[in-house]
RNA sequence: GGAUCGGUGCCCGAGUGGUUAAUGGGGGCGGACUGUAAAUCCGCUGGCUACGCCUACGUUGGUUCAAAUCCAACCCGGUCCA
């Protein structure tokens, strides 16, 4: 690997094609990048199912703002009409088809959020597309034109299908469209480069076959790894609640980092950071609070993290901090007299009451650093509470205002 | 279209008429320990301002004092045949 574009490999990221001996610009990315009299286009994709964008897919933006820090053009998909159509997994029951304004809204959620990330400003940095603009003009000649494009055995050739198939879950006809479309994407923007995790692998190959078949260059794809949660195991995801939003307050940001696992830590220096990590501290957990630290204040700004820190630290060692990262709770929407139990789900430390009376008995609630012993305690009116700290387990908390 | 097996709580998976809100495992959450980690041990794990009430075993009906368990139809998946 050579070092004229140390942005470039950052994360340790797969590119594929690859030969590096090569002077070929569509053989090996860093000719191209040295060749090319203009700017690159680089393609990522997101899907507006959901309102939460966390660190996991942060690295994939971060890697985009890489290339847009070089001169290139990000080119930034919203899947509007795939995510229209329904569940590409087919992994449990079919996703709602969203409405339009749905989307839109989910849409312009993604966007905010990635705002710290990405460059937004300089002109000609950023392009922002959403597919239903081609893809819902694509009838049925066309599709099946797409659709010739491959076989079933290379379809099933995918890790995903591979696996189910073999399994016998069922493999929707459908779903075969949707490597195609995200493939098709690729030829609708003329994709120089797509970004993707590496379970991208397939798809992402799949735009440079329908490139060539549209007569294209195709584009190269660049697989960033996937993060692990912060529960060490399994890849971070919302559904499996081992995850860091980017939208999280600083408190909660800094909290869930702060435990990163040591396994962890370095990989996330290494993807979710500019530090180097020669510079790192010696202690590990010197290095998780900087780790948290460096994150938060990447989102929050240094201000609001460093109160974070500080908070998170007092907060834990029973003390009552109040500084504003705690985040709020209105008592105004709450009844009087309310038991403990009732504020505690009320506000929102436990989905269900239910839970709360079962975390107060379990001793996991706080009031003030008090152990609070009694799920029916009454509290009669909101000045017996405000200014004062709920707190569940040793990261959540909430701080009562009027 | 035919034959056959199956659909249980977040997931896997017991249970085949009655203390069954439903054994067990995983995951999750909490407690102790610790480095706010890991490992380990312990507790909790349907909902409800709650000594009670409500909702649950694919769906809808039926039999019964009583069903996740029996019957019927339907829906969905697997396998084999066409």
């Amino acid at each position: 690997m050579s070092n004229s574009f140390p942005w470039l490999h950052w994360g340790n990221p797969e590119i594929f094609p690859n030969q590096p001996e090569s002077k070929n610009p569509n053989e090996n990315l860093e000719q191209r990048l040295t060749q090319s009299n203009r700017p690159l286009r680089i393609k990522l994709g997101i899907d507006p199912t959901g309102t939460d964008i966390h660190l996991g897919h942060s690295i994939l933006f971060r890697k985009l703002r890489s290339f847009q820090d070089a001169g290139h053009t990000a080119v930034v998909i919203i899947g509007d009409f795939t995510a229209r159509i329904g569940d590409p997994t087919g992994k449990s029951e079919v996703r709602r088809q969203l409405t339009e304004e749905q989307v839109a809204a989910n849409a312009e959620t993604y966007l905010k959020q990635v705002r710290p990330i990405l460059d937004f400003d300089t002109p000609g940095r950023l392009e922002v597309r959403y597919n239903s603009e081609w893809l819902s003009k694509l009838d049925l000649p066309k599709t099946l034109a797409l659709l010739a494009t491959m076989t079933v055995g290379q379809m099933l050739a995918k890790e995903g299908f591979a696996e189910r198939y073999k399994q016998g879950t069922a493999i929707y006809l459908h779903e075969f469209l949707y490597p195609l479309m995200q493939g098709y994407d690729s030829v609708a923007v003329q994709a120089d480069v797509e970004l993707g995790g590496t379970d991208q692998k397939f798809n992402l190959a799949v735009g440079r076959d329908l490139q060539k078949h549209f007569g294209q260059t195709p584009q190269f794809g660049l697989l960033m790894p996937i993060l692990i949660g912060t529960d060490g195991v399994q890849k971070m995801s919302k559904s499996l609640g081992n995850y860091v939003g980017l939208s999280e307050d600083a408190l909660s940001m800094y909290s869930k980092l702060e435990k990163t696992p040591d396994t962890l830590i370095l990989q996330y220096f290494e993807l979710l950071t500019d530090l180097s990590l020669d510079q790192l501290p010696e202690g590990a957990r010197d290095r998780q609070k900087l780790l948290a630290l460096e994150i938060a204040s990447q989102y929050h700004g240094r201000e609001k993290a460093l109160e974070a820190q500080k908070a998170a630290s007092e907060l834990v060692q029973g003390g009552t901090s109040k500084t504003d990262v705690v985040p709020e709770f209105s008592l105004g929407s709450a009844q009087f007299p309310a038991k403990v139990f009732y504020l505690v789900s009320a506000s929102g430390l436990c989905k269900t009451s239910s839970d709360a009376r079962r975390q107060i008995q379990g001793g996991a609630v706080r009031l003030d650093g008090n152990k609070i012993e009694q799920v029916d305690l009454i509290f009669e009116s909101p000045d017996d509470l405000i200014g004062k700290v709920l707190q569940l387990g040793k990261n959540k908390f909430v701080r009562f205002v009027p």
